[in-house]
DNA sequence: ACAAAAGTGTTTTAGGTACACCCATGC
DNA sequence: GCATGGGTGTACCTAAAACACTTTTGT
């Protein structure tokens, strides 16, 4: 892997990569009911992004994105999905790139390559929260899982694209059925209900969903899993594809 | 407007314009119960495809994909919706290109910015057939309906993007209500009806159609319409936003 | 009179909501 | 025993599907 985020210098000239279009990811994760996204800190500026690479002169642009995925989660086998392009002038605003850059220590010139126009195809990604290893690149000195629910702000439009990732999401969860991502391989019925609640922002009936999840096919009822909990044992369910 | 496809030099460098980035448009029109697609023929090669253009430098890409729009069918109030990015390395393809342009009598150069790899941003727009004034570009000697029911070969990776454009119809219809734009100002449910099944290739029950779309509350009933034909006069009905 | 398309009514079915009841477990 | 969470059963309501009936027009 040889992205310009990664490798130990940066590129001066972008060469390489695909001009003018850049990656940006938002990634979900799921953890003590919380929805979560994957976010960078930029070293000595506060500023938080999401996730982001470029894309090689002869990489398909969904190979960037697993690409950039597995960089900064070290899981190849991610559900994702483009959900927008962002391509208005507007969003383009060279200020908080330079200053991450000379807090670097870079000596910045005004027609550094990352300081131009960026197109931005977004995709959202699903991943299990226990399994990522959050991995920061080579301008960020942490890597983070932050509540959805009290976001702090972020660089540049990456706030609206977080919304927009977030409304996709909301209505793919039941046209694709891919909340189960954001478990681990086994969960229990109110693990799902309590991921869904969180994901829709609203209580569910729980006899009413039980019978709903069931009837779609695709759980297979493992053992009960007695959790030494103050009740009934729950069963354990499986996600399996009927292909 | 100062599009290379439309200005009658073609600009050897594509200054002016995003390097890699391309816009597509797969513009549905319905005209006697048939759906049909605007498509381009190139001079003089047989060689068909969607309507394209180029993102200025200054230019939002949804305003692009406007402009290329009101272009082709110098309509301005279109309903048009961004659907997928079609960005694999394997579409890139320069030979079609370069026919087109030798057809035209160009010299084309290896290096010529028109051969190198695009990233394709794809839009679809639902256009009133008796409204649409089609209209060719600069490289292309017709740009006319086609009935999407016998697609001819197309250009490219352009039958693929239909495709998926296609998929994204029907399942926006329900979703996002968008089929009135297809439509003239006024239309009877019979004709919204005949709509509807063309677009989802399968026939719905009368009554039901009726009573569901009433009952959605954005329709406005005006006065009967007499057509001549051997049966009882339909309502005419208008689209009413709820805003 | 009849066919054709339009509008409306009726019955049946399916799915969802709401609530109730029982089960298993730890305190 | 009791609170807690889990699984299932039942009554109810709404929306869709399927079908029937009536209306209006031209031939």
């Amino acid at each position: 892997m040889n992205s310009p985020l990664r490798s130990k210098k940066i590129d001066q000239t972008g060469t390489g990569y695909l001009p003018g279009l850049a990656i940006d990811c938002v990634i979900f994760g799921f953890h003590e009911q919380q929805l979560k996204i994957l976010l960078l800190e930029y070293q000595n500026t506060n500023l938080l992004a999401l996730p982001a690479g470029f894309i090689q002169e002869e990489e398909n642009i969904n190979d960037a994105a697993r690409r950039v995925l597995a960089e900064r989660t070290g899981l190849t086998d991610i559900y994702l999905d483009q959900f927008y392009v962002f391509g208005d002038q507007s969003r383009h605003d060279p200020a908080p790139m330079r200053a991450i850059m000379e807090a670097k220590g870079m000596a910045v010139d005004d027609n550094h390559w990352l300081l131009r126009r960026f197109v931005s195809v977004s995709y959202y990604a699903l991943v299990d929260f226990t399994r990522a290893v959050p991995n920061p690149d080579v301008l960020s000195d942490s890597c983070d899982w932050y509540d959805l629910a009290s976001l702090p702000t972020l660089m540049l439009d990456h706030q609206h694209i977080v919304q927009k990732a977030l409304e996709t999401l909301r209505t793919d969860l039941d046209r694709k059925l891919i909340g189960f991502n954001l478990l681990a391989e086994t969960f229990t019925m109110g693990e799902l209900q309590r991921l869904y609640e969180t994901i829709l922002g609203q209580e569910l009936h729980r006899s009413g969903f039980q019978r709903k999840m069931l009837s779609l096919g695709i759980l297979e009822r493992l053992e009960k899993q007695y959790n030494g909990g103050a009740h009934k044992a729950p069963y354990a369910y499986r996600f399996v594809s009927d292909k």
